[in-house]
DNA sequence: TGTCAGGTCCTCA
DNA sequence: TGAGGACCTGAC
């Protein structure tokens, strides 16, 4: 199937970091694991070639996963009116996107992220969904979902290790010990949401800040990691400390800080 | 062989 | 209150 999708580069958000289940394929298409199928996009210009292993309503499945739904346009005009400076970097990222993804597999996934590098963290979650997730067969090939809740729920911290997550074993049990508490976030406050979701052991405010950001689509968070710290420390002359970085972003940024961040942090590694 | 990676926790001033 | 070290592990 052939879409049509407006200014945006999936080679740029697929590969920014922000999803570890993307493989490039030698055509120059993307195979990606979603919740509920796997999916081969090849961008053309202003289209994109779909396949996928489930078709049904395949549309809103993308629209939604590259939030197409989101008016960019209007938020960086918004941005760039209220911090000129930003101007460049938002120039650099106009065809980036916050992907919609699976709140829990987001959990999991940047628990395992901390003090670890991507291709570390994709090798445990690709295991991890190989052992317990569903097989789906697409163009000749065994993919493996992430798993549900209810498979993962039942595994100790022995299991985890099995899968090179190392010390974040336990974390990750802590989660999904908690997860069913967290089925209210929505309806909380990002302080609220950031607090629960930190009074779990193991969760700290990065990893917290990128779940609700990659998972929940919150955009007034602050993932503050080193690269970030990089660029603000470089471009903004303030110290290294993530509470003025945050301090800042919140004042400059307003309920976009999220969002400012992850413009950072790609034009950061990607660009320059 | 040592260092590092998109952090967090714990201990100790 | 915050600085500094420990923590799993594999890639380079």
């Amino acid at each position: 199937m052939r879409l049509k999708i407006n200014n945006i580069d999936i080679e740029s958000i697929l590969l920014s970091g922000a999803c570890f289940r993307v493989i490039k394929e030698e055509d120059g298409s993307f195979t990606n694991i979603l919740k509920d199928r796997v999916i081969n996009l090849k961008q053309e210009n202003d289209y994109i070639i779909v396949n996928s292993s489930n078709m049904n309503n395949i549309e809103e499945v993308i629209n939604n996963y590259f939030d197409l739904y989101e008016d960019y346009n209007k938020i960086n005009n918004y941005l760039i009116e209220k911090c000129p400076s930003l101007k460049n970097v938002i120039d650099k990222c106009s065809k980036y996107r916050i992907l919609n993804q699976d709140p829990f597999e987001m959990g999991i996934s940047y628990i395992i992220s901390q003090n670890n590098n991507v291709k570390r963290i994709s090798k445990s979650i690709n295991e991890i969904s190989s052992k317990y997730g569903e097989k789906i067969v697409f163009n000749n090939k065994e993919y493996y979902l992430f798993p549900k809740y209810e498979v993962l729920k039942k595994l100790n911290s022995d299991d985890f290790r099995e899968f090179g997550v190392g010390f974040r074993d336990k974390y990750i049990v802590n989660y999904l010990n908690e997860f069913p508490n967290l089925k209210d976030i929505d309806k909380l406050s990002t302080k609220e949401a950031l607090d629960k979701l930190m009074s779990i052991k193991g969760i700290g405010l990065k990893v917290a800040s990128c779940i609700l950001l990659f998972g929940y689509h919150r955009f007034d968070v602050f993932p503050i990691d080193t690269w970030v710290k990089k660029y603000m420390v470089e471009n903004y002359n303030i110290r290294d400390d993530v509470k003025e970085i945050e301090k800042f972003s919140k004042e400059h940024f307003d309920i976009y800080s999220g969002l400012v961040i992850q413009y950072m942090f790609h034009s950061q590694r990607n660009i320059e």
